[in-house]
DNA sequence: ATATTTATATACTAAATGGTATATTTACAT
DNA sequence: ATGTAAATATACCATTTAGTATATAAATAT
């Protein structure tokens, strides 16, 4: 009934944002209790209070993460004019995953927990899959409404495309970080611009 | 001096052997040394009497399935006759980690110790970053040889090329495996077969 | 065959793990 | 201001962690 969040309310929206970059540099096995206690200031029974246990946290910091950039790309998204522009957010954003800016530390999480659950973390798998679906469906819902609109081609391969404007970012993303190579996800992304000009009629 | 292994070479190689799978899919956090010693059914001092520590077993591992992979597409490109053949071997090879297949349990090795490694573990992440590297002087490599054939053209961007198709194929590995969709990756690497064919003269 | 090196097993750390029961403190409605 | 409920801290649990010292067994050179 409050607008006012509750104590408990704060502290687990606390905990969150202390261990959500924690979670997505050191993964959901790396990550220990006592590094969530640690960041928090906070003792196990107040992370136990708030959280069933330590994969709810993840689950939640993953969440989080995911928040950040989704709001970040949507906001974007809605101040491009041109299809094209629209879709070039993505690899725009991140773009800013690497060097200075680094808006989300350890890098995309969609990554990071993709790779790190698929065959042990079912919980955590779900989320992931279903920021690519969401994600794919976006990309797919722009190409379509740019061909509606005139500015793109009307015979494209919508998944296809897709699909592969996601696996050039996300690729461009590992190889960058495993060679400490900023200019490595640049050349990838020069593809993805490349890919979506093409759409162009 | 012996054409034949020793005892411990052999322990030694069983080791290596019989966690390499474990730890691609259970990344280095998420495999103990309980682990290891259930799998191999040796007792911690034999393991620890050839290996100085978890790490070193993890990157003996890891040279073991990187081996593994590097050996199937030396294999498949010296028999390949056209250029464009040989480069679409990395496609075909990876595309044999998904489904029935699956001759890596876990995917490929290169991503997930990569995105496991890049911020906490400068050993295995150095030894990502070379394959990553060596694959990606392969490439170039190949389309070099390629243009001075007259196979391709000669005006392409190897480099982008190259990390493109690396950065596609792996990202095409992760879309598949996170979503237990095998066609994902399918749609990925029509995109690499488009490119490779671009090239062409 | 035996001495000696080499490899493996046993039994053990100390520390850290995720998790819990309970005590104490804090917030908040009355 | 106070009683009560909610939130947090304390102290603990059993288990597991990576790692080690030492004993035993097996391989190998002589």
């Amino acid at each position: 009934m409050d607008k006012k969040l509750s104590k408990a309310q704060r502290t687990r929206q606390f905990i969150i944002e202390t261990t959500a970059p924690i979670f997505n540099v050191k993964g959901y096995e790396g990550t220990s209790m006592s590094d969530i206690t640690e960041a928090t200031g906070l003792t196990k029974g107040s992370i136990y209070g708030n959280f069933e246990n330590k994969e709810e946290v993840a689950l939640a910091a993953f969440d989080h993460n995911y928040g950040i950039i989704k709001k970040a790309i949507t906001e974007e998204i809605a101040r491009c004019r041109s299809y094209q522009e629209k879709l070039m957010v993505y690899a725009n954003v991140y773009h800013s995953f690497n060097g200075h800016s680094e808006f989300i530390k350890g890098g995309c999480p969609i990554l990071n927990t993709a790779v790190e659950a698929d065959d042990t973390n079912p919980p955590l798998r779900g989320k992931a899959a279903s920021a690519i679906q969401s994600w794919r469906n976006a990309i797919m819902n722009l190409i379509k409404a740019g061909a509606a609109s005139g500015e793109f081609k009307s015979d494209i391969d919508l998944e296809r495309t897709a699909l592969s404007v996601i696996a050039l970012i996300e690729g461009g993303v590992m190889l960058s970080k495993v060679t400490h190579n900023h200019a490595n996800l640049d050349q990838v992304l020069k593809t993805v611009a490349i890919i979506i000009n093409e759409l162009k009629a």
